[in-house]
Formats: structure tokens, C-alpha cells, sequence
DNA sequence: TTGTAAGCGTTATCAT
DNA sequence: ATGATAACGCTTACAA
């Protein structure tokens, strides 16, 4: 059985409220008492009971984080940041990994609730739909305890975004490669998520500045089925047999941007010469393939710092930003020679 | 505020006790009661206070995951798994990433001990160290709840261990390329942890036991500090220069393989003709590269599965193994010609 | 500066 | 089948 304050309220012989005075750094209790309280606390190697103390203070110091996969290597990433964060900030992290599925979602939503969450994390777009309808869970949600988002804008009372303007990288990115030349540029996806779909008009809107208005064949959706980067570099195979021609293609993401990588192989095309290739997410695959893949860093160190930073200030009562908006920054390597 | 039990109890005109006995679907309830109780519950969408239900059954139907870096493309996936399968069992992920550094974990360790976790996960072989001081810590938090230790094997009252024999697959798969005829194998590795030490084992025994026993300059340790992949292929590259000559190359994980083929590239020499490669882990890095890379899978669900599951058991008091060792398997992909 | 006692929202043991 | 009531371990007025 573990000790409680009554233990070492007997121990010291003093009442638990000056053991509780200790414990919680009060002006109010005499140098030598709280020497001996606390000798006493860590002789006996005595923790408070954290349940108890949630209870009386109606808060556990703990954030709920949901997120679709943890095992995403982009999530788990952003998981990473967002723990340590909240833990240099004294608070837990309850993580909650949720799939794709918008019922499952609202399911866990509710389940991660009912532990009495200081504050929930939203982490990736995919937790925005399109439909208004779809949104109703973080509505309901945002009631009952302050609402962060990672990476998609979602205006609400008691919701807070913080996300990197995808739809500016994307347009930055895309235009970069047509001045370099490069007019035939094919554009690759398998999400419909917020972000994804910001990506894309980024993309749209640097073709047309550019005066290239007939690109909708141009745009190719992959199946989201698809897990595997052979079947999806078999997918952009096909596609160009469909009588496609491209000497560039930019990605959602980096995994895409492999599956780009493995086509062009096979195909035995160059790279850089012949075909162009950008990413997005910069993450650790971008070192793996030969040549080493240009993507587009978002700053998700930065993101999770400022939605931290955020939720602290939410907590603490202060008046926050409801939305905080990062650039993305192109990251140039073999794939692209400009 | 949030409605409590009470509140619950006066809408329904029945006790807090009948209120606690529909939630927690006791016998002991007329069908009319339990349906009207039931139907207040769902109109206030009440939800009970996960705090006082702790306190009062002393468990926080909660599992504290440590983990040194849960953004470790490996880790990622052991947390995923993990937090999949206590969700399916009714319970929470704490989680906590540690870093690397021994003293720094030991800290979290009672921090997280403190918030009345019913049992703590150790995920990766580095929570053990190699002297009994080391682990200390481990033994003094055994006897506060029960601990699990994935990828390694440590003996101790209220320990359990969960692993694959890394010794016995890395033995297998250096046998299966010595058998093919490549005889002067390099093997690298950038990590002291338990699991590393017994790879490394497996290693040596599948060399001897082929009559080599002159492989001590093979075994390259590659500096711990060096996480960039480039930096690790030089190191391979440098290693090579000091004049030694390997036509085939083991690796202690994917990462440190796909440097090894990057190496190779630098080095104009072609995979797997000229030289073979084997990684470890088998994760998403194996698909990146060009050849596709020959790894060796622990199956890690398996393990995760296995880990949760006699952790639910010994939750229940139940008596489970102390220790399950797994099997790897060699995955071969065009890395390799055997 | 210190102690007493009420309250936090449950569960569980008694009675009835 | 239902209701009172005592725990559970802590914080925090309020008293002294």
C-alpha cells in the first residue's frame, strides 16, 4: 500500500495540511517544519496520489493527443514534439491513436473526454472534413475543454489552429520548378484532407499564374488504398501510359515522392535531367533514395512548440492567438537541379 | 461544470448508488429503472469522472509507456501497436519520452510512477543498462507496479519480458550469407544496448561457427553522435580505407543499412553482385532505397501483442510467463542474391 | 504558523 | 431492488 499524506502527517507530527503546504511550495509554513515534512516525504519516498489531487483540483495536468497513426512517420514525429513539450511544461500526454475513420474518431473523441483532459490535441488535418456536418464532433467537443489543431484552421470558439500555410509552400515549390523550365509538371496525391486539399490549390494557382490553364490531367489521385510504394509507383506508371507526359512531379508527400522515385527507375528516366521530383514533409526518407529527394520542411518543431505555447497561455486564462501561421520552406536536394 | 452522479441521481429520482450501479451494469436493478437512469444519462450526455472512479477502485485503468524517442521510425511502430492494444483492453496510454540518457530516464520513470500508473512499458532494449547499478532503478519501481520490458530480458520479481532472440535471427541470417559463399562479411552497429549486444553475438557465433575466427577487424562500431545518413557512409567508407575488404555487409538496423548502400553507390560498386546487404528491423526504410533492402523482421506486433497481453493478465492476477521470446524471420529483397 | 473540517465524485458495504 | 453512508487522498477556506 502506498503512503499517503496522513502517513506522514503522523510521521512529522503535524496535520496533513501542512504536509499539503509543503507539497505545494506555500509562504505559510515555518522553514524548520517544512525541512522536517520534507526529510520525512523522502525518507519514506512518498508520491501523492495523483487521482486525489485531480479531484480536489479539478484538473490531472494531462492533455489527450489524438492522432490518426502514430506510426505515420510525420505523426509520430509531430507526437514526439508535442510530448515534450507539453512535459517541460508539467503536463502528461494521454495518447490516443484513432484510424482514418471519421466514426472512430468521434468515438475515441468522446472515449478521451471522459478521462477529464485539461485540453485535446488534434494532430493532422485529417480531422477536418469538408462538410460542416462531418465538423459537429469538435464543435461539441470544444465545450467541454479547449480544442488545439495541428496543421488545419478550423474557426471556432475554444478552438486553436496552428498550421503552416500548405497552399503558399506548395505554390512556392511549384513555381520554383516552372521557372526552371519545367512546364509539364505532374502533380500526385492519395489524400482529401484539409491540408491536402490546400496543397493542391497551391499547386493549381501556380500553374495558372504562370498561364498553364489546361493542367486538370495533370493532377492524379492515387488510390488512398494503396500502402505499398511499388503498387503506387506502378499507379503513376500506368497513368503516363494513359497518354500523360510529365518532366516534373511535386507530392503531397515524401512517401509519394519515393513511389515517383521507384517509377522513374523502372522507367530507367534521370534524375534530375529528365524527370524533376519534390516532397513534402522533408522527413528521414528524403536521405534514403538515390538521389536524395528535395522537399518542402514545414517546421513541425516550430508548429508543436507554438500550439504547445498556446494551450499553456489557454490554460493559464490568457488570451491567445486563435490561429498561428508558419511558411514552409523548400529543401533543395538531387532530385531537382535548380 | 460538468454533471456528476448526483446530478444524475435527483433527474431520476433514485439514489447515487442505483446511478453507480446501472453505470457499472450490476444485476441488482429493475429493467424500468435501469432504462429510465440510462435514458437521464444519455439526454445530459453525463460522462463519470475518471478521477473519482480511481480513487475509489485505486486504478487509473491507465498503462505509462517510456520510451527513449517515440519518433524512431522502430519505437513509433512499438508505441502505435502498444497503445492499440490497451485501447482494446480499456486502457489509457501515458505516455513519456525519455531521450537516451540513463539518468534522465530514471527521473521520468518516478515522474511517471507518481500519477498512479497500474503498470509501466519499457519500450527498447536501452532501458537496460549493462552494470546492476544501472538498473537499479528498474527494481525499485518493480515493486510499485508491475513493469514490462519490450526487446530486452531482465529477471526479477513483478519484470516481465517480451522479445525476439535478435542473437538467434542475426545468427541465421549472417549463416545464410556466409553459406552463399560471401565470407568476409562487415558488421556494423552504433548502439551499446542489450539488444545490440546480442546481434552482435549472433554475429560472431554464425562466424565461428562456419570456422572464421579472425573477424574482429569486421566488426565496425560506428559513432554513436552520427545521425545523419551521409555521415554514416563516410564512416563506412573511411572504416573501408584503413584497408579493410568486405564483400558483404550486416547491419544492427535498417537505417544503418540503407548508409551501407549509400556507400556502396558512392563507391561505384554494384548491389548485390558486388557486395550483399542485410538490415534489421524490416521497417518502411526497406522500400526506399534502390535495390530494395534484404532485413530481418522481429515481428513486432507479435511481440506487442504478446506484451499487452500478460500484462492484462498479471493485472488480473492471473500467473503469466515471465519471459516470451520470439523468432525473427530474414526478409530477402534485392539486397541480396541468396 | 498550524489545525480542523468540508468538499471533490465515485464505489461498495450495509441496511431495509 | 434500492438507499444511506463510509471510504478513497487530497486541497483549501476558516479557526485558532
Amino acid at each position: 500500500m502506498p503512503l499517503t499524506i496522513y502517513d506522514i502527517s503522523k510521521k512529522a507530527n503535524v496535520s496533513i495540511a501542512t504536509v499539503s503546504r509543503v507539497l505545494n511550495g506555500s509562504e505559510n509554513v515555518r522553514e524548520s517544519t517544512r525541512k522536517k515534512v520534507l526529510d520525512i516525504i523522502r525518507q519514506n519516498d512518498y508520491t501523492p496520489n495523483a487521482s486525489a489531487r485531480a479531484m480536489s483540483l479539478r484538473s490531472q495536468k494531462t492533455i489527450g493527443i489524438l492522432c490518426a497513426d502514430s506510426s505515420d512517420i510525420y505523426l509520430a514525429k509531430a507526437v514526439y514534439y508535442l510530448q515534450q513539450e507539453l512535459q517541460s511544461n508539467d503536463y502528461e500526454s494521454l495518447l490516443c491513436c484513432t484510424g482514418y475513420n471519421l466514426d472512430v474518431k468521434k468515438h475515441y473523441v468522446n472515449l478521451i473526454l471522459s478521462k477529464k483532459i485539461d485540453a485535446l490535441i488534434l494532430v493532422g488535418s485529417n480531422f477536418i472534413g469538408s462538410t460542416e456536418q462531418e465538423n459537429q464532433y469538435i464543435i461539441d467537443s470544444s465545450s467541454k475543454v479547449p480544442i488545439m489543431i495541428l496543421n488545419a484552421d478550423f474557426e471556432y470558439p475554444n478552438v486553436y489552429s496552428t498550421l503552416c500555410d500548405d497552399r503558399s509552400s506548395m505554390f512556392e515549390a511549384t513555381s520554383e520548378m516552372l521557372k526552371s523550365g519545367i512546364n509539364d509538371i505532374l502533380y500526385i496525391y492519395n489524400s482529401n484532407s484539409y491540408s491536402s486539399m490546400k496543397k493542391l490549390e497551391g499547386y493549381k494557382s501556380a500553374m495558372k499564374s504562370m498561364g498553364i490553364n489546361s493542367f486538370e490531367d495533370m493532377i492524379c489521385h492515387i488510390d488512398e488504398a494503396l500502402t505499398n510504394i511499388e503498387d503506387m509507383a506502378s499507379f503513376i506508371d500506368e497513368y503516363e501510359s494513359l497518354g500523360h507526359s510529365f518532366h516534373g512531379i511535386i507530392a503531397a508527400d515524401d512517401t509519394l515522392a519515393i513511389a515517383a522515385i521507384k517509377y522513374a527507375q523502372r522507367k530507367h528516366r534521370s534524375i534530375p535531367d529528365d524527370l524533376s521530383i519534390i516532397g513534402y514533409n522533408n522527413s528521414i526518407l528524403t536521405s534514403c533514395c538515390t538521389p536524395e529527394l528535395t522537399s518542402i520542411d514545414n517546421h513541425l518543431e516550430t508548429l508543436t512548440t507554438q500550439l504547445v505555447k498556446t494551450l499553456i497561455g489557454v490554460l493559464a486564462g490568457e488570451q491567445m492567438p486563435k490561429k498561428s501561421i508558419f511558411e514552409g520552406k523548400l529543401i533543395k536536394r538531387g532530385t531537382t537541379s535548380f
